[in-house]
DNA sequence: GATGAACTTAAGGAAATCTTAAGCCGAATA
DNA sequence: TATTCGGCTTAAGATTTCCTTAAGTTCATC
């Protein structure tokens, strides 16, 4: 999950970031109300958290115009506009959430979570170390970033996670990704083990897929 | 809209419930907590304002066991509770947003907005890149012009829009744009993603169109 | 070292998609 | 009823991408 925060005072927003990263969100900062909106309408976030009193362009600026392409992306404001008016002009504009500073990081956390959690919907994600997997989209992604694999290393994949911990055998995976269900004899898993690998960049300290010498593969955290 | 507040103060309850009805709102109160959740299970309310301690069974309590019934129905703390770690816990179970009392009716009010705004209907202004369409409207625009599509054309690039980000499998595009259940074997979408792509003068530098090979197409940002 | 299993790479064939063009069909018009 | 027009669908060849095979290399185990 992507998060934008929009916060000159740069102690806040690098105490917003590194906590957030801790819970394994990849954040950006913006100290400046232009370069804030301008990232912001890239789309590429899945939350906003804005201040209100910035440089150049106010949070609120910035909410009114990103909520006219924007509909459905969360925002919270965090800022020390504390009075009910206030309050209530953060929520007109468009945000799902206001929090008065001086707050607390375990609040915001959970009302971030509070705005997620909906949209995360039962989604059929797996995951594996870096790796996530989302067989609904067909979406496959190593450290927020998209892999795009074809069909078989994506069938390939899928398995190998389903069965995480435990050794998908050659006949498994062959009865399964291929359906094939007799005695066959080829190095086609080879090969697209060796694609899997290559295009998630696994190396020797991060081999998630590992081989199981005489028998098959096994995908394991480490 | 109706609202359930479970609340057994009085004064409070009768505060909240001439205010909100002053906006129109339909409101039931509810003064314990059986009473409170059985009301709750019922289904009729689009929106619950729960206080944390009540005769019999708590807020928390009540959330938690709606929650299993009722995934989508905002739920609205407003409680005394005031520490970091209740907040926490009141949202943990479920709730959308958490309000501590003493309140102002007019930020209760506004956070009651913010919850029945979202679930109200889904935009009709969506965007992806520099284009812009309005179902509405039935319009299109990249780059503020004009770009006039078919009805299937529209049809089509609507559904990919609502699910940006997301791979639209080519059943589920036939079943949406074209109304067809059972299995089929064409070529139509091949032909007005072409269409669609042309029209949009989508070049590869701009490929917010892309082919998910075996699957479907994706409308994402770049 | 010898052996067999697994890795890696490249290339031909297969399959999915793109693109164009032509035919079909219904709505609007005469 | 015939005609025209726009949009939808189908078909077919061109193109792109992917799958599979095969052959050489490396690695693990004895």
């Amino acid at each position: 999950m992507r998060i934008l925060v929009v916060e000159d005072e740069l102690g806040i927003a690098s105490f917003v970031k590194q906590g957030l990263e801790e819970e394994s969100y990849v954040v950006d900062v913006a100290a400046a109300g232009n370069a804030g909106l301008a990232m912001a309408l890239t789309g590429d976030y899945d939350l906003l958290i804005l201040d209100w009193m910035l440089p150049e362009k106010s949070g609120i600026e910035i909410c009114t115009a990103f909520r006219r392409e924007f509909a459905d992306t969360p925002i919270i404001f965090l800022t020390a506009k504390d009075t009910v008016q206030e309050v209530i002009v953060g929520l007109q504009v468009g945000a799902n959430d206001y929090i008065k500073k001086p707050f607390h990081f375990q609040e915001l956390l959970e009302r971030i979570r509070v705005q997620l959690r909906d949209k995360s919907a039962p989604s059929n994600v797996l995951s594996l170390g870096a790796i996530r997997l989302n067989s609904d989209t067909h979406q496959v992604f190593k450290d927020e970033v998209e892999i795009s694999l074809t069909q078989k290393e994506f069938a390939l994949l899928e398995l190998l996670m389903r069965n995480k911990g435990k050794v998908c055998s050659r006949t498994s995976i062959i009865e399964n990704v291929w359906d094939i269900h007799f005695d066959y004899n080829t190095q086609v898993i080879d090969v697209f083990i060796n694609a899997l690998r290559k295009k998630l960049s696994l190396s020797e300290t991060e081999n998630y897929i590992q081989t199981i010498r005489g028998v098959g593969y096994i995908a394991k955290e480490l």
